[in-house]
DNA sequence: ATCATTGCAAACACTTTGCATACGC
DNA sequence: GCGTATGCAAAGTGTTTGCAATGAT
């Protein structure tokens, strides 16, 4: 339905608002794609998909955007491997897993025992970053 | 003693022997250095310091060596922040701290149950990376 | 009309690559 | 003398910045 397209769209503009973010129509697709495509993805991954919908985008709003949902808190950043930051927008601790043969991040439901631990060794933790790699499930199944 | 210094030379000129390492002068003190400097230098750091003892040294023979060693397997790379890949001697898998303030990482000794499981969720687990960030015992005295 | 968002192009930082030189056996 | 290690310079990649144009209220 489109009154259904236009609530969620209602929600996703409060949800910016209370944040004090200026729902503007890129950031508010931005923040649409993030919720619907949790596949964590890069910056190219959110801009070539977005492109086709809205051409006019360029690759520096998207970072633009990005940057200013981080320092918002809305998304976190991960960086599993150097010179890719991918995009998450569920922001509880939990733990990413990447396959080696088809790159895709997966999350992993898992509890860790670290997470609830708010001083390691004197140190004062604030961030969890726990990542896994290996081959997915998919993967092994195609051998 | 002079002596002393010629025999751990030697012992890790034989150490890369069995590497399969051809054990040139610039290997040898980059393997020393990351040996002697358990910080999680980065490429930056390494070329620093030892520039001061090796005048000829290139950032490019850094990062050949450090390449090389990561192939034959005997550092592992880090990546906790984007845009600076640390190089660690230690291979076992252990846990790392940031200092979002000063930048330092430390390794913690911590057992986590994560790093006995082979199969999570169907996906075949090779490499585990976990790393937190907030203030080290150092900056929080500082305050 | 004003202020924030957008987007191109240039700048940046880190890393890799190509190729010529120098070194060690 | 031959083969590998080295190192400069250039290319490559992902990200940020400067600034002018555009858009919204």
């Amino acid at each position: 339905m489109n009154n259904e397209k236009e609530l969620a769209m209602k929600k996703l503009k409060e949800y910016l608002d209370r944040k004090n973010i200026h729902p503007s129509y890129h950031r508010l697709k931005i923040l649409k794609y993030l919720i619907n495509h949790k596949i964590h993805p890069t910056v190219d991954m959110i801009y070539k998909n977005l492109s086709k919908e809205i051409p006019t985008l360029s690759k520096t709003t998207v970072y633009n955007t990005l940057n200013l949902f981080l320092r918002k808190g809305i998304v976190s950043g991960l960086t599993i491997d150097e010179s890719e930051i991918r995009y998450d927008y569920n922001t509880k601790p939990h733990v990413h897993f990447k396959c080696i043969k088809c790159g895709c991040v997966y999350d992993i439901h898992l509890k860790c025992p670290i997470f609830d631990k708010e001083i390691i060794e004197g140190h004062k933790i604030t961030e969890h970053h726990i990542y896994l790699k290996g081959i997915c499930s998919e993967c092994l199944e195609k051998v």
